[in-house]
DNA sequence: ATTACTGCAAAGCATTTGCAAATGC
DNA sequence: GCATTTGCAAATGCTTTGCAGTAAT
């Protein structure tokens, strides 16, 4: 929930969501295209509770019901994409305009690091032949601790949770 | 919940729990040793539901509070893994005496794939010291359809949701 | 004897859903 | 004009929690 505070580029995605919401027979409404224009303001990850949250509140209202079906929708449309990983609760991230990638997550401050490695699409995509497996999409995470946090553990401070 | 009819092995397991809460300073209990048995009766993914409605209505009952809150010891311990990929709610997986592994998960059938690489280890490796991350586990998800329902869609049934 | 653990049942919370009104086609 | 979507709020279902009794140390 990082709001941008310009966002020029939400034309397409909004073009790419009606055609893909013509396709499928489905309408376009003022609070899809809301719920969709406030996602890609989000520059990194967020949580549906809270998108819907803010647009409740927001200078034309969308109901958390709507905030949900449309997030399904979103997803896939493939202009989204739901997140997993490190807590209990779905996120989701923004996907259009932007390259496939990875995640590192600190166990510590809860940071999300991107990265890509082609090789490793690759070797994924050999490990599908292998199985016979039809990819349509994957995903990557790897849990630990990032540079700083490394550093502070180094330093002898106690864990955040290591009570005792 | 695929229960073996036969349960040679947990002894191990059990000794290797005891050690993790005697460390901990907390108790071994007639609950924890059952719920750890009987995790460990599953060949493949289970979620606590599923565990606690089981042992809910067991020869030795065990309520449902019980078996969450041990479910969370036991993958502190390092025996079990929580998967959160696939469903919205947390699933888990028996580690102790297996290889580190990755899935695949169909989307249709939902079935679980078990595959592992080390040549996608080292390359998570490689990425982690390229960002100076320090990995503590890791986990990949390939999604996509598994051979039989490759097939099925391959034989021109509709899809199970595409209406259209 | 002391203190943690368990069982029970109720609370908590994100998400889903039913239905009347509104909106898009 | 008709069918779909929305908004609202209540329901749902998994998970957590408080408290009194029980069991482990």
């Amino acid at each position: 929930m990082n709001p941008l505070p310009d966002a020029t580029d939400d034309h397409d995605a909004w073009v790419e969501f009606q055609q893909f919401l013509r396709r499928r027979g489905e309408r376009i409404t003022q609070p899809r295209r809301i719920i969709l224009q406030r996602a890609l303001q989000c520059r990194d990850h967020f949580r549906a509770e809270e998108l819907a949250a803010a647009l409740a509140q927001a200078d034309r209202p969308v109901s958390r019901g709507t905030v949900y079906r449309t997030l399904g929708l979103l997803v896939e449309a493939g202009l989204l994409r739901e997140i997993r990983d490190g807590d209990v609760h779905v996120h989701y991230e923004v996907t259009v305009g932007r390259e496939h990638h990875e995640h590192m997550v600190c166990d510590r401050c809860g940071r999300f690091i991107e990265f890509s490695d082609a090789d490793i699409a690759e070797q994924l995509d050999h490990a599908c032949r292998k199985h016979n497996f039809h990819q349509r999409t994957h995903r990557i995470v790897i849990f630990g601790l990032c540079e700083k946090c490394a550093e502070k553990r180094g330093t002898g401070n106690p864990s955040p949770t290591g009570g005792g």
